[in-house]
DNA sequence: TCAACCTTGACACAGCTTTGATAAGGTTGA
DNA sequence: TCAACCTTATCAAAGCTGTGTCAAGGTTGA
């Protein structure tokens, strides 16, 4: 046995054994096993735990979110659409052609229906 | 009033009003607001509140989650912790040079204190 | 051999998030 | 004027997250 045990990782890095094994789970720090599937801990791994505490600490964000970060960075697709919805700003009422306002100058009912139209022609069809 | 009520614009988004509040709080999408404080709904607001809905059915994500993404942009104190937290590969056992092993390879006790120095060597030199 | 580890899985609970409902009060338009 | 909207604030319930603890069983080393 070369590197520390989960007890002994947990002991030097302030988080539990319960928490590492959390924290593996949710996909942020991965540990070599043994043969018999007991995980090794090397001062890469502790360095990191301890560093995932401080960011924790430091700008109030949670594992959870750490993990979508890391989620984000492995899905291209996600974070392309992510980005681009981010991205997107708003056309406010302010920002809209005249014409298009021409339509949306309508009694309540009417303006309801030229809002779903209007979306058909944006996304095909919903 | 030009544009669409909260109500108008719930019915034709497919959220509910209080779902437009709650996501208006958690800083996706604000609106503008006329003199008596009604929020109004355009066009653009109304496709954003459309897509976001496909963006978290194709993903499978929650709007804490699109809320977060919206911080690490906005945030790049944030973003650049978060980033070089999942940059950094944690350096396996396997990884580690001859002679750090040598101070590693020690009974259970002299480990712990072994790591506790590398790490505080590390957390210099990192 | 056996105490002291390790593993996964399950039950449990506090606290936060998401969502609805309801209240008290202002705005609007026929 | 008054019904039907809007606003914010609050109470509440369902669900998820983070965390502990325990159980059943395998591993390790003196």
């Amino acid at each position: 046995m070369e590197a520390l045990t989960i007890h002994e990782a947990a002991e030097t890095s302030g988080w539990t054994p319960r928490m590492l094994r959390y924290i593996e789970r949710i996909g942020l720090i991965e540990t070599a096993r043994t043969e018999a599937g007991y995980r090794q801990y090397g001062p890469g791994e502790l360095q990191r735990l301890r560093t995932l505490r401080e960011l924790l600490a430091d700008h109030e964000i949670g594992l959870g979110d750490v993990a979508f970060a890391l989620r984000l960075r492995r899905d291209e697709a996600l974070s392309g659409a992510v980005d681009s919805w981010l991205e997107a700003e708003p056309q406010r009422p302010e920002a809209v052609s005249a014409d298009e306002w021409l339509r949306w100058e309508q009694e309540k009912h009417a303006r309801i229906i030229a809002a779903l139209t209007t979306n058909e022609t944006m996304e095909t069809a919903a």
